[in-house]
DNA sequence: TGGATATACAACCGTATGGTTGTACGTTAG
DNA sequence: CTAACGTACAACCATACGGTTGTATATCCA
């Protein structure tokens, strides 16, 4: 499917690789090929499904970016791929980033800043949850 | 549903969790509320489907622990949870550092190092992506 | 060459998911 | 009090998902 080597990052791409990740026989194949280079069959060995459900895991990581299956002979050794892991990482840092900045703004109306909130709504509920 | 309130996490957890942020809606209703507390209706009026749809939403977000709902007469203000979103960041931090640590060893591996991979295979690849 | 191995892929099945509409209920505003 | 509002929830539908089995194709080994 699609090539995986885009910078930005589109909504679909993002879908694919958080459901990727939603499973977690396919997040315990990404941890295995992190580490070591192995085949669909090797991996196989280790779950308790079938062939055919482990190679349906591979392929959606594949099709996420997650995994690279490189053509060894008669056999495919799959290998994860941290770039793409890395762009999850950014998404959520980017969240973290939005909160923090929440919470300047907040730290900034309570410190008597008035440019915290052009809004102007009253000051909200001041429990502020500093280091939660 | 679960508390949320566990530090080590369950499959089922991060599956939800992952799965939760697998969806460009969700994803923007956790961007939005992590910023601001705002209500359902308020929510589902940002976007083009039902209110019920979006309920359902925030629902998926909720049981994740992503988003937590505040009664507040008769309505409902969601606000996203940053703590959630750090379970997430760590269990991808955790990745990339098993991905960091094979690095390492195919590094002392071609330096020579003889411990570093007591399987005796033969030197891997050495195209070392070393600062991608 | 022939047989075993590794993979690919299609067809099928039960269940989950994302959406809809409709109904019910508590809360707020007039 | 009544009407409008905000939410909850059930029922339903189409499609996607995770699993199975079966069949086909390519590669290795003896």
């Amino acid at each position: 499917m699609g090539d995986h080597t885009s910078l930005s990052l589109s909504d679909d791409e993002v879908d694919r690789i958080f459901r990727a990740l939603a499973d977690a026989t396919r997040r315990d194949i990404v941890r295995r090929t992190l580490t070591e280079e192995i085949t669909v069959s090797a991996l196989a060995a280790a779950y308790q499904m079938s062939f055919a459900a482990v190679q349906k895991h591979v392929s959606v990581l594949e099709s996420a970016g997650l995994v690279n299956k490189n053509p060894q002979g008669r056999e495919r050794l799959v290998r994860g791929n941290p770039d793409t892991l890395r762009k999850a990482q950014l998404l959520l840092d980017q969240y973290e980033e939005l909160w923090r900045r929440r919470i300047d703004r907040l730290d900034a109306l309570l410190a008597g800043d008035p440019n915290g909130d052009p809004a102007g709504g009253p000051p909200e509920d001041p429990a502020t949850p500093g280091s939660p």
